[in-house]
DNA sequence: CGGTCTCTTGACGGAGTTCAAAGCTAGTGG
DNA sequence: CCACTAGCTTTGAACTCCGTCAAGAGACCG
């Protein structure tokens, strides 16, 4: 819980009765390597934020093409549309990377902490607004040309995600195909030495 | 300011006073089609509700290549990132579709209201939630291999931006040539007959 | 009716995909 | 502790859609 409360108290500064109410509003929940949290087409939702470890989201697809949508180390929410609301269907698979854990809260209990705790809202509202500028980074990421300079912006803004997620689900979340990552990555060597 | 209000009752009921205060805060402004509301790089930083008409944003590009970040008709803000704390700078340029009407909003007067006026704390955050769901749609739309798909989901997604934006900007938007897209189009029509 | 902006069409070249197979690496169990 | 397997990465060759360059046709506005 501790990096959670510490994540929060960056934006706004809680009592010691509202980081309990914060405490009681989660569950804890261990995944291991591989293992799926959240699966599509379930109608139990909820979000996570990962407290140690690397999780993922994807959509399933059809013939078996994954679509990486996130990647979530320690410190972020996942899913993170923060989709509570709108679906009560889950589009999204969600796994995990490494071993993890990660604090759990459903729709109901977010709503009851967001009026138990109103200055939550405004932690969530910052949140959001970075996520919304890390989404817009990866929109003109996408508006790249070369599948070359996407990755190289890639290894840019998430240098530590590099190192912990396979090749082929990155060349998923850059829209590109694992052979041509590949390709691209002994490029780039090359032309270094 | 009608809009404005109906779309913040659609989520929080306000007070007449409550009501009084958001309207104090933002100020109003007509938009010529092609003139600019935003340029980029400039210091002052405002976020706006479009009233009547569309807006869009756009970095300019180094080689006078505009890429297409967002389009915004009546009843969206923009730039939808809500991004007033970050940068002190813009880093996209904004500009009118059409004749519109905004109402705008900097920074001070942004914490100020939401001070006052608290509640409008899950105002936004719906919004923001909202425009996070828009944005992973996106990028979904990036992930799809072929350019005419990317384009038949924009329409199926955006049919009314697809009548009141020009094509070349569209494309730009879904990240592909103007050629690209006119050739697409063509194939989709004949196909039909 | 001229000028600018936008859309269309053609030909060529190239980066990325597809299909296929071989090399690696890490985790498992004997 | 080694052997084996499954998943991941690399490499090759053929193909294709998209981008580029260029030119022409519309459409809109003063």
């Amino acid at each position: 819980m501790e990096l959670l409360l510490s994540e929060i108290a960056k934006e706004i500064r809680l009592t010691t009765e509202e980081e309990k109410a914060v405490q009681a509003a989660f569950t804890h929940r261990k995944i291991q390597k591989r293992h799926l949290l959240m699966k599509a087409g379930e109608t139990f939702r909820y979000i996570a934020f990962v407290e140690k470890g690397i999780l993922r989201s994807y959509l399933p697809g059809i013939k078996e093409e994954e679509h990486v949508i996130q990647f979530a180390p320690e410190g972020n929410w996942i899913p993170d549309s923060f989709n509570l609301v709108e679906d009560e269907i889950s589009r999204y698979n969600i796994d995990a990377l490494e071993n993890s854990e990660v604090w759990l809260i459903d729709r109901e209990s977010f709503q009851e902490l967001l009026q138990a705790v109103p200055r939550l809202e405004t932690y969530f509202r910052v949140v959001m607004q970075k996520r919304l500028n890390a989404l817009h980074l990866r929109v003109i990421n996408y508006l790249m040309h070369f599948a070359e300079d996407k990755y190289k912006m890639f290894v840019d803004v998430y240098p530590d995600i590099v190192q912990r997620a396979p090749q082929h689900m990155i060349a998923s979340y850059l829209g590109i195909k694992p052979e041509t990552l590949s390709r691209n990555r002994k490029k780039i060597a090359t032309r270094k030495s």
